[in-house]
DNA sequence: CTTGACATTGACGTAACGTTAAGGTTTATA
DNA sequence: TATAAACCTTAACGTTACGTCAATGTCAAG
């Protein structure tokens, strides 16, 4: 049996555009062209596109399955596997919006939206919360870090263009470090430009900047996990990396 | 305060070509272009950006945060319970299509694949069973349609091409059948055409064709749910849209 | 005065088709 | 047999939300 175009995407409840895209990116081309140039398709590309629309169902996308159809001999089964994670990994996502579109559903329910300005105000008693957790009592006297003592009460008194500016500086000490991290040298330029944008956000939570607290505090990113966490949780291995970038520019020997 | 292009995307972790890209779509212009052309951004921009963000980060689409956004008191409400029942729907077809994954790794892991063939007697025998379900002893009484007696027996006989016809012309008696269903005209040129296709359709299982059986039929698919459930699957009120326009056509009154 | 960092617009690329447009071929019907 | 209806072709733009050059202008620092 031959099929003209039209007759196969009716057989097969597809477009015919999408077979003759099917047939411009090469996942199926017709068994032959007949004299007036129409295409015709036979047994072995209904098999194929069988094949083809089976795959898309399970949302593989076109190039992953033209792998999988061209090479006769190709593990289907290794990129249903792969496809696999990356659906569970999606529907996690999926889960996790879906609950955060619940939780601000009800909020907004309930009262009007949250302003901007009360939005900052959370924020900034986030990170106070957060610093007080970190620069606990213990940290405190193990590292001598006096400075901190008022980094508190400095993150309440910013203005919003301050906080804007610490907020933008944080992140780019994150980029920065990141880049530097793949060139894995904690001397190198990157890591060193990272060091010094790190020690220009400290000095917006200190009063006054020694070396000897920055590389206290670079050490304590090393041991208090909490911190570790915080910067390995891009990459692993980050927070050592910064504390042996802060250690050579601070000038302190391991 | 006021940002450049830069600044705030490091504010907002997101790349200049966003906020160009926003720029251009209109859903956050800057406060205003500096001599030299330079885009600038002010508080206001900063808060906007801040909402854009929030919903594109529960994926709502830009067109639809423009209409959040530009008009001030739109219903923000309604758009986020509108997206959220979309993320339910996607989290359902998530759900299925992963199991059917698993299904098929499982499958796959076990054996080779499923040949073609195979599955074509699959579906044949799908077809059969469902006949047979269909055509049930109380069926066949109480419309008396001898002739669907050797419908079975007709169907395993078939040939792959045979095969793909039916199974192209049942699907295009659903199309037309949709058309025509929107017509709302059961006289109509697009309803007589369904039921013309229908009667093709049903002369591929029945050794000859009467008027008087085709309107059973259709009367049949009325009065069992088991065939309306299958016809208004799509559009609810279709089964009976079918036997009106089939009454029609066979010049039957009701 | 040069260099580097930053800014601009413009335009192509992405995935998987949908949708015209302009024009040839086959089939059905009067 | 003429013609209309149905079907075929290629070409090319549109879709989403930007990424990625390219070519060029501006500004602060050394």
């Amino acid at each position: 049996m031959e099929y003209t175009i039209q007759r196969l995407s009716r057989l097969a409840r597809i477009s015919t555009r999408t077979l003759r895209y099917y047939d411009e990116i090469g996942i199926l081309k017709p068994a032959r062209i007949n004299s007036s140039g129409y295409r015709v398709y036979g047994k072995n590309e209904v098999d194929r596109l069988q094949q083809i629309l089976f795959y898309r169902e399970l949302g593989v996308s076109l190039k992953s399955i033209k792998d999988i159809v061209t090479s006769p001999s190709f593990d289907g089964i290794k990129v249903l596997k792969e496809h696999y994670e990356k659906l569970l990994e999606k529907r996690g996502q999926l889960d996790l919006l879906i609950s955060n579109v619940e939780k601000t559903i009800a909020s907004k329910e309930g009262r009007t939206v949250m302003m901007d300005k009360e939005k900052f105000e959370g924020f900034k008693q986030k990170l106070v919360d957060d610093n007080e957790k970190m620069y606990g009592e213990e940290i405190r006297e193990k590292y001598g870090n006096e400075a901190v003592n008022r980094s508190n009460t400095k993150v309440k008194g910013m203005s919003q263009e301050q906080f804007d500016e610490v907020t933008e500086l944080g992140n780019e000490v994150m980029e920065t470090l990141q880049a530097a991290f793949e060139t894995g040298d904690p001397g190198g330029e990157l890591a060193q430009k990272a060091a010094d944008l790190h020690r220009k956000w400290l000095s917006f939570y200190w009063d006054n900047y020694t070396k000897e607290a920055h590389a206290g505090v670079a050490q304590m990113y090393v041991d208090d996990e909490r911190f570790t966490a915080y910067y390995d949780k891009k990459q692993p291995g980050m927070a050592v990396f910064l504390r042996d970038a802060v250690f050579i520019y601070t000038g302190t020997k391991r």
